[in-house]
DNA sequence: CCGCCTATGTGCGCCAGCAGACAGACGGCG
DNA sequence: CGCCGTCTGTCTGCTGGCGCACATAGGCGG
């Protein structure tokens, strides 16, 4: 049998002390999240949480017209799940699985438990929860007022900082569909940042020749949402993880 | 000497057991807050929570352009001062006063102090976050695929539900400056509002006369965010103040 | 009552992104 | 190896909203 990957690979697990994360330990399973997946749909009460390890899941939400925009992506760095422990227990939005691979889930019961002692995981969610606010006001900023490729370029960093490989497996249509837009208008994006040797592609595949590229090219919101994170979850592994954050 | 307004006509302050309320009721002070007062800055560190009675408060990001949007907005149905408990102590958005008005402020630390008691403040605490999560959510939606005419409406819904009067002191141009349009995407959608009966409006005035018209005209984010403030603050009085809503 | 500041109306030209329609090309599968 | 479904490239309009530049009009302060 295959080793079990580290939980800890999670920034909030690995945020614990060893105490707190023994006490959860037992608790974690380790679950396989295949792209597409949709781990909780609207209005659904939720029965787990879900920390990713190599996973991407991305919180969008979907109009009655079927058109959808994503407000937040949730990696390694965070948890799905956040309406547990705020007290609603589901949210209008979706989350779907953006890349597949790894995650360990934990029931409500034990995460509401966890939460409620008050502890340093009180202190991580609430934290990691502030962040992702922080997400979502910079999106809602962006879908206003940057272009498309400018969003590209902040979506694939983003993407990158959750520890994807440089090859995302990844369609135009895909990606037209997180950021909420047609998808020709990614393939005419994607086609200038190739022909500018940033990044390369070929049917269902983009890998990042030059992220410094990227981050030429992205709007302020990249940098504003990644530092956020940063400084929220400075004592989460976050800044051992995301080198180069500057002061 | 003039009364004093009711604390309780915040919903928040409203939703808790009469000796939860009164351990706090002796640090609320009364604050005025005019048109344009900044109540937060961008990474300033937070002194005082406030709780809205009739001021409302808007909650947005000002890029480097000097562009901006709303990403919030709060009443008296919620509170100012949300990253003092959710641990971040700032955020990198502003909070701006949209109509003046009336508001009890709570110093950080009796705010903070309350709220790591874990008792019924935190949980309303919690669960008004969540709310503020969907609006956000929301907004990103509906900045990317709704009309200005349409945001205007959803926009206009929601002030009114915060206890506005029907006439609004409000100029096109800031208006223009909560949704991030131009002043004259907003005195094109009013004319048309005002052309079908719905609103009327003169120099720095906008009156709603036909509400029903607006939430014809308005996309269905203000549906949606409305549902989930009365799901979520069903225990904060919130039902009960904004009438009508749907099971 | 006058003057001035600020809000509103409106008319450009412009362009990003939309909608729809294909053509071609890749590549997994039988 | 060949087929076919899906992904990508590219057209042709079209339109909502932008940027800019004024004209006009309220209404407050003096």
């Amino acid at each position: 049998m295959s080793s079990l990957p580290d939980p800890q690979q999670n920034h909030l697990l690995a945020g614990l002390s060893k105490a707190d994360f023994e006490r959860l330990a037992a608790h974690l399973e380790l679950t396989e999240l295949r792209l597409g997946d949709m781990l909780y749909a609207p209005r659904e009460q939720l029965r787990y949480a879900y920390f990713p390890i190599t996973a991407i899941v991305s919180l969008h939400y979907v109009m009655e017209n079927g058109a959808s925009t994503e407000a937040a992506g949730v990696g390694n760095e965070g948890v799905l799940g956040i309406s547990l422990f705020m007290g609603g227990e589901s949210t209008p939005s979706s989350a779907v699985v953006q890349t597949a691979g790894q995650a360990y889930r934990l029931s409500a019961k034990v995460l509401k438990d966890e939460f409620n002692r008050g502890g340093a995981m009180q202190r991580l969610l609430l934290r990691y929860t502030q962040a992702l606010m922080t997400q979502m006001t910079q999106t809602a900023a962006c879908n206003r007022h940057h272009s498309i490729e400018q969003q590209l370029c902040r979506w694939l960093l983003l993407t990158l900082d959750r520890g994807a490989s440089r090859e995302l497996i990844m369609t135009h249509g895909l990606v037209a569909s997180m950021l909420g837009v047609r998808r020709e208008g990614i393939t005419e994006a994607a086609g200038n940042l190739q022909r500018a040797g940033i990044i390369r592609y070929r049917r269902g595949h983009i890998s990042v020749l030059e992220r410094s590229g990227l981050e030429t090219r992205a709007c302020e919101c990249y940098q504003v949402v990644k530092k956020e994170y940063a400084r929220l979850l400075a004592d989460a592994g976050y800044t051992r993880a995301v080198a180069g954050v500057p002061a």
